[in-house]
DNA sequence: ATGGTTGCTTGGCAA
C-alpha cells in the first residue's frame, strides 16, 4: 500500500502534473493539500478518469482545502474545524483494505505568517492554538488506537537537519523553538512513529519543500521538512519504505512542496 | 535588513 501526501498548490492549476505523478508513481491513495477550490470545482472527473475513483473533498473557494484521492473504496469519517475557523484544513477516511480498517488523517495546519509574534502577528497565535487543539484531539479521541496514519502539510520543520540552516531559522516561523515545541506535543500525544525519520538518520538533511523565491532552488537547497507522515504503533511492522520525490519540485510551474509517500506492507 | 515568487483574482492577501 502506497500512500502520498502532497501539497499540490492549487489542484486545479496543476492537474497535469497531478495526472503525471499518478501514471508514474502509482500510489494507491494521494492526500492533497491547498488544492484552493470549492468541492464542487474540485477536477474529480480527471482523477477518475486515472483510476482514483474514490474521492473524498474538503474544500474552500481560494485557499486551504484538502482532498484524498484512492484506488480503494474510503469511507469519510471527519471533516474537523479545529479553531472554529471554518477553514478546510482536515480530512479523515478509511481506506478499505481488506480486514481491519486503515484510517487516513490529511492535515493542511496553517502556515502562521511572516512575525513569529504571537502580540504582533495573529495568524501567528492561530497556528499555535491550532497545534494545541490537536494534540488535546489525538489525546482525549484516543486517535493513535488501531491503524491511523496522519499525514500533510504540517507547515513545521522539528529538527535540527530539517532545515538548511538550524541557527539561522531558529526565527522564521517554521522552525522556532515555540512551534517545535508544540509539535513535539502532537507527536508525544501519540505514541506515533515518524515514518520519514524511521528510514532518514536525524543527522542527515532531509527537506519537502523549497522557496518559490530563490533564483535556483536547487542549487540554493535551502529547503525545509514542512511535511510529514506519522503512523500509529499497530502500522511499525508494515512500515517498509519513504520517499520524497524530489524531482517533482523541478516539474513544470511546479508546487513549492514535493510530494512524500510511503509504502506500507498490508 | 531587505527582497525575492506564486496563486487567486484584478487589488491585495496568503503562503
Amino acid at each position: 500500500m502506497k500512500i502520498t501526501t502532497w501539497n499540490i498548490n492549487s489542484v486545479r492549476l496543476r492537474m497535469p502534473l497531478a495526472a503525471h505523478f499518478l501514471k508514474t508513481q502509482a500510489p494507491d491513495v494521494l492526500c492533497l493539500q491547498e488544492t484552493k477550490c470549492r468541492d464542487a470545482e474540485f477536477p474529480a472527473a480527471d482523477f477518475r478518469a486515472l483510476g482514483y475513483e474514490h474521492i473524498a473533498i474538503n474544500g474552500q473557494k481560494g485557499y486551504h482545502g484538502v482532498a484524498i484521492v484512492s484506488k480503494r473504496p474510503l469511507a469519510t469519517l471527519a471533516k474537523h474545524d479545529f479553531c472554529d475557523t471554518g477553514d478546510a484544513r482536515h480530512l479523515a477516511v478509511d481506506v478499505a483494505t481488506g480486514d481491519t480498517p486503515l484510517t487516513v488523517h490529511n492535515f493542511y495546519v496553517p502556515a502562521g505568517g511572516d512575525d513569529a509574534d504571537v502580540e504582533r502577528n495573529p495568524k501567528f497565535a492561530h497556528k499555535l492554538d491550532f497545534l494545541d487543539a490537536m494534540a488535546a484531539w489525538i489525546k482525549n479521541d484516543r486517535v493513535t488506537d488501531g491503524r491511523v496514519v496522519l499525514l500533510g502539510d504540517l507547515n513545521i520543520a522539528p529538527l535540527e537537519h530539517d532545515v538548511w540552516s538550524h541557527k539561522e531559522m531558529l526565527k522564521v516561523v517554521s522552525h522556532t523553538p515555540i512551534e517545535v515545541e508544540k509539535l513535539g506535543a502532537v507527536f508525544r500525544a501519540g505514541p506515533w512513529i515518524d515514518a520519514m525519520r524511521h528510514f532518514v538518520p536525524a543527522e542527515e538533511k532531509l527537506y519537502t519543500w523549497w522557496s518559490y523565491r530563490a533564483a535556483d532552488w536547487a542549487a540554493a537547497n535551502r529547503g525545509r521538512r514542512l511535511d510529514h507522515v506519522l503512523v500509529s504503533e499497530a502500522l511499525a511492522g508494515a512500515l517498509e519504505r519513504s520517499s520524497v520525490l524530489r524531482e517533482a519540485r523541478g516539474w513544470t510551474r511546479p508546487s513549492d512542496h514535493a510530494p512524500v509517500t510511503i509504502e506500507l506492507a498490508l
